[in-house]
DNA sequence: TATTCGAGTGAACACATGTTTACTCGACAA
DNA sequence: TTGTCGAGTAAACATGTGTTCACTCGAATA
């Protein structure tokens, strides 16, 4: 019979709740738990197993069976920002980008994305730079991944034509470093203050600006 | 007398370890034992009161004599990060600069110099991003301070005489913001790589010569 | 249907933590 | 010389910490 052979074909919608998933399930719980105390204004590095479980609603054992310790869930989600990013930069992409003021709604956009998603930003941009070593360099990686990428799609954009690869991953990185630091200016951005808010953009956009104008002119050397 | 007035003159030589004398030296053994925590790998926002107190020898209870908490600890410490960072624009002035290849031995004086204060810049490197709200925005406001003083000096030298006040101190945040970022690249390089370690400056003074290339472009609106 | 298997439990462990309290004891001003 | 004043001490406190262990109990397998 079909049913009964050694690799059970697909595990179809019956297994509504099956163990693998369930396993799955909570381990997101942790995940999510980590994000929340973050959000709540805490610094990843400073989180403590125990604070982690009791948000998650779960028993501090049962971390055990889902990450050897701490740093295996930072990497967890580390992995989560790559995918977040990786996302952006796909919607960046189908959206295509008016010739005119396309810094500035990229900008915009760019800013949407950073306060939908603010707990993952949170992340990033804290253990960006401290937090434990393992994690730091994992981001690192996954910026540099970034970088790649989007100079991809610019060179397919055929934008800034004349540059070559390692200039334009470069220059990339660049870019890169800058909306990372913008995405820690705004997430500290207090609310409802318009005129803030503006002058963040604008600074935001001109800083952009000010690297592509850099970029085309770019001689190689 | 002259010796018994009332306001003792100057504290000459004799008052070796004045009363207040010895309140500051353990004040800066704690700073010091904070900084050298940081520099065996932990982040700031993750240091215990305890630990700081026993690597500065010293019992926990005569922090208090010295700080509220923790927090008050990170403030002193960006204070020292704002010295540092104004010290390293006081040389940079004197030393003028050479106009041939002068963004890159600017860089490498800025890489020696980040080697030399390792502790506090990687305390900045860390903690600019992550940790406590209030010590991450006292750091932002550092950086602003520096980003103005070296707005003002570039005016002085008459680089770039046709960008507004505005416009040039954009363009230093962003300077201080890639800075900062090599900053934390410098510190993370593995011992006797040159090869990496050249790789990393390249990249910086490329970055440099973009930045300074687009603020040569720059137009306003 | 009977058996295995492993995610989650609950309790215990040996410490580490922040803060308070009453104290010592030496520099300093009176 | 005497008395004050305060930096540093020692001990105690109530909690919080990471990790371990034997356990349950229900889904997956045979």
């Amino acid at each position: 019979m079909a049913k009964s052979q050694t690799k059970p074909a697909k595990a179809d919608a019956v297994s509504r709740s099956s163990r693998v998933e369930l396993k799955e399930r909570t381990r997101l719980r942790l995940i999510e738990a980590a994000l929340s105390l973050i959000g709540q204004g805490r610094g990843y590095s400073s989180l403590s197993l125990r604070e982690i479980t009791r948000e998650a609603g779960v028993v501090p054992a049962a971390f055990y069976r889902h990450f050897r310790d701490l740093d295996e869930l930072g990497l967890a989600l580390v992995e989560m920002g790559g995918v977040t990013l990786r996302h952006l930069l796909r919607e960046a992409r189908r959206d295509g980008l008016s010739p005119t003021d396309m810094l500035r709604t990229s900008v915009l956009i760019y800013k949407r994305y950073v306060e939908e998603r603010s707990l993952v930003f949170r992340f990033l941009a804290g253990e960006r730079g401290g937090g434990s070593p393992v994690i730091r360099q994992a981001i690192r990686t996954e910026e540099s991944h970034f970088a790649s990428e989007m100079a991809q799609d610019l060179r397919a954009l055929g934008t800034l034509p004349d540059l070559s690869s390692n200039a334009l991953h470069m220059i990339c990185g660049l870019v890169v470093t800058t909306m990372l630091n913008a995405a820690s200016d705004i997430l500290d951005l207090p609310k409802s203050r318009p005129k803030q808010e503006q002058e963040l953009v604008d600074n935001f956009v001109h800083q952009l600006r000010v690297v592509f104008l850099g970029a085309r002119f770019w001689r190689e050397r």
